[in-house]
DNA sequence: AGCACGCCGACT
DNA sequence: GTCGGCGTGCTC
């Protein structure tokens, strides 16, 4: 009799090792293949896997194996999408078993539907080519419409791209307006001459996919395009991971979920706005989507292109050192040029009203002078005007006039902001945005009974109802995640500002993302200066990186051709590089400063950084654990020359949701290092877990590699 | 992770 | 006497 055959199989728990089964081919009625999608026994549960090793023998008795119970009707994930998994969870030292599962949509993870998927999946795609969606199609510029400088950007490109099967990073860097989609697109188009090919497009956050797959259904109204991000329902999203992995569908149009699809025939990757951080998944295995594509690229030999007005220092460093193609677009194109960036100096008095003022308002402003003066002049221009405030809600903090007392949030180390009444809440409350508990507002003060509570500070809402009150003809509108989830969906909210319907937008960070308005006069940037003195030390490149994404919805070209709008940052902080070097749309030299500033100090990407994080039920458990862990590294001689082990620190927001946090931070000057490091970390912890929870003190651990927030 | 097994305290 | 607390160990 033939020996039996076993399978090795992966399921979707913290366990590092694979699990071996007994394959019965005629049960089954196919031989088993690495990358197949399987239902299974385990323990008393029924469990899904994916098949990793294929052969007759195992190191468990034989005939204490259990057998696998059915096969997914859907071919095996190939050998390039194994490999990119294999080494994400490699390199994010996360279970292969933990990181493969969860890329796979839920509608193929229930085994009792495998049976009707087939007939159901036929059915769905038949009705999806008989009623084609007929999307709106936008913002297709032929190449012979490109200038001359996006033509040579175009045949550099192309260039990259002629030798087939050789890897290839180029970094297209070009300011709002310079044409970088239309760039690209006309590049995908001649990719996508080859019938087969695929190419992979991702985009930041799904309020950019809109407007991106209007254009790219315009440039490609033939090819078969999905959608892969959380906006997308989970049939549809089944339906096109299928199309994706089968090879059927030609583009891929997704947020950074969609960067580990796999892709049979991949020919090309694009990353826009490459630069963006919402490229890091931060919870469940912390991988960048960016950093996963370009290794992706390279190991399928095809080009990547990564695009940005404002590139992540990493990659414009490789672009400088020629280690990525560079590929720059310093004009605007459509003759629209570049908005004149004005800095006010919150702390000069002149910028303020003063008693003697004549407009002065009736309140305490909360508006300079210089702004207001600004505003009412894009006004009467019948330019729209924007204005950003970084907070959601009314105020974020609520204090007592009379003592100390202020709105902490009873189980996280963070105040609860106050929200004023509106479609989300019936009633003003207290909403804390790190647990999500919501209260209502005292009346008085809890700790001393005093009736004049007063907020301190101010957010969106706030702002609305100032520039409510001091333009009182003007329309307002406000956009940030509570106003698009209680009345309208985001989309509608823009879709009032592109039709003119508003003449003041008040937002978040969320306004200036993707959307291209036509006549927005002047853009104001409130309060940035939280974000320049935080611990962490990327946030002058990211605050950057925000401004001049926002200035970049000013002056975009009108109708009329050239208009140029204005920007109005207010800062206690105007010589601060970040603003000096903004006054001169400077990227370059910022970047260039940066660098400086992170060599000096063996910041990343001069070093290598992970974290080790620690959750437990006090802080003192939590800093012990990963004080035991720094002393078991010294101990075994493992911290050596170019090797930092820093001493554990509670989070910057200590406690959350009732339980305390706190961080380690491991850096080292060599890639490798780092590697060795945190694979003797894993085993370590593991050997003293159940899970990921120390048998010790029930310290809840996770291992982080290249963490974008200290 | 999720779950059963197991060994000690305060309840019908 | 037993219900249930969570420490410990296992899942092919």
């Amino acid at each position: 009799m033939a020996p039996p055959i076993v399978v090795q199989v992966v399921v979707d728990k913290p366990l590092a090792q694979g699990f071996d089964y007994l394959w019965d081919s005629e049960r089954l009625g196919s031989a088993p293949a690495i990358g197949q999608l399987v239902e299974l026994p385990f323990g008393r549960s029924n469990l899904i896997g994916i098949i990793i090793k294929v052969g007759t023998h195992s190191d468990f008795e034989i005939d204490k194996l259990k057998s696998i119970s059915s096969l997914a009707p859907l071919p095996p994930l190939d050998p390039a999408a194994l490999r990119l998994i294999n080494f994400a969870s490699q390199y994010y030292i996360h279970g292969l078993g933990e990181t493969i599962i969860p890329t796979i949509p839920q509608m193929w993870k229930k085994p009792e539907n495998w049976e009707k998927i087939p007939q159901k999946l036929i059915a769905a795609l038949d009705k999806k080519k008989k009623n084609p969606q007929q999307e709106p199609s936008e913002g297709f510029i032929k190449e012979v419409d490109l200038n001359v400088e996006q033509k040579q950007a175009l045949e550099k490109l192309r260039q990259c791209s002629s030798n087939k099967k050789e890897f290839k990073a180029v970094l297209l860097q070009g300011q709002t307006g310079s044409g970088k989609t239309a760039v690209f697109l006309n590049w995908l188009s001649e990719v996508l001459d080859d019938a087969h090919a695929q190419v992979l497009l991702l985009v930041p956050e799904i309020n950019l996919t809109p407007q991106l797959e209007r254009r790219v259904r315009a440039y490609f109204p033939d090819k078969k395009m999905v959608l892969l991000h959380s906006g997308v329902t989970e049939k549809e999203r089944g339906i096109a991971w299928y199309e994706a992995m089968t090879g059927k569908a030609q583009i891929i149009l997704g947020t950074r979920l969609a960067a580990l699809t796999p892709l049979p025939n991949l020919c090309a990757i694009v990353v826009d706005e490459e630069h963006d951080p919402s490229y890091k998944q931060q919870d469940g295995i912390r991988y960048s989507a960016r950093d996963l594509s370009v290794w992706r690229a390279h190991d399928v030999k095809v080009p990547i292109l990564l695009s940005s007005a404002t590139p992540s220092l990493e990659t414009w460093l490789a672009a400088k050192a020629g280690r990525y193609e560079y590929i720059r677009l310093d004009q605007r194109a459509q003759g629209a040029s570049l908005p004149r960036v004005h800095l006010i100096n919150t702390r000069d008095p002149q910028s303020h009203y003063s008693p003697g003022d004549v407009e002065k308002p009736q309140s305490k402003s909360l508006i300079t002078k210089t702004l207001a003066k600004a505003i009412s002049k894009n006004l009467e221009d019948k330019k729209q005007s924007l204005i950003l405030i970084n907070r959601r809600g009314y105020a974020p903090v609520l204090s007592c006039s009379a003592c100390r007392w202020l709105s902490q949030c009873q189980q996280c180390s963070s105040y609860m902001v106050m929200h004023k009444a509106g479609a989300l809440t019936k009633k003003s409350v207290l909403s804390c945005h790190h647990c999500g508990l919501v209260k209502s507002i005292p009346s008085h003060c809890p700790d001393c009974g005093n009736a004049d509570l007063k907020t301190l500070g101010q957010g969106t809402q706030k702002i609305e109802d100032a520039i409510e009150e001091m333009w009182s003809g003007a329309r307002v509108l406000r956009v940030d995640t509570d106003s698009s989830r209680s009345s309208k969906g985001a989309e509608e909210l823009f879709q009032e500002i592109h039709q003119g319907k508003v003449d003041i937008v008040v937002g978040t960070q969320m306004i200036a993302k993707g959307h291209d308005y036509q006549n927005i006069g002047l853009v104001a940037v409130l309060d940035a200066d939280g974000r320049l003195f935080s611990q962490d030390f990327r946030a002058a490149e990211r605050l950057f990186a925000q401004l001049v994404q926002v200035a970049g919805r000013a002056g975009r070209s009108g109708k009329e051709g050239q208009v140029s709008g204005d920007i109005y940052i207010e800062t206690q902080y105007p010589e601060s590089a970040v603003f000096q070097y903004l006054l001169r749309h400077d990227v370059d030299g910022f970047l260039s400063h940066t660098a400086g500033e992170r060599k000096e100090a063996g910041l990343p990407p001069f070093s290598y950084q992970a974290l080790v994080h620690a959750e437990a039920k006090s802080l003192d458990k939590a800093i012990q654990f990963l004080g035991a862990l720094k002393a078991e590294l010294k101990s075994k001689g493992l911290i050596s020359i170019g090797l930092r082990v820093y001493d554990p620190v509670p989070k910057a927001v200590m406690r959350v949701a009732g339980t305390e946090r706190a961080q380690l931070l491991i850096e080292a000057d060599g890639r490798k290092q780092l590697q060795e490091i945190l694979e003797f970390v894993d085993r370590e912890l593991r050997a003293n877990s159940q899970g990921r929870i120390s048998k010790i003190a029930r310290v809840r651990w996770l291992i982080e590699r290249d963490p974008i927030a200290i």
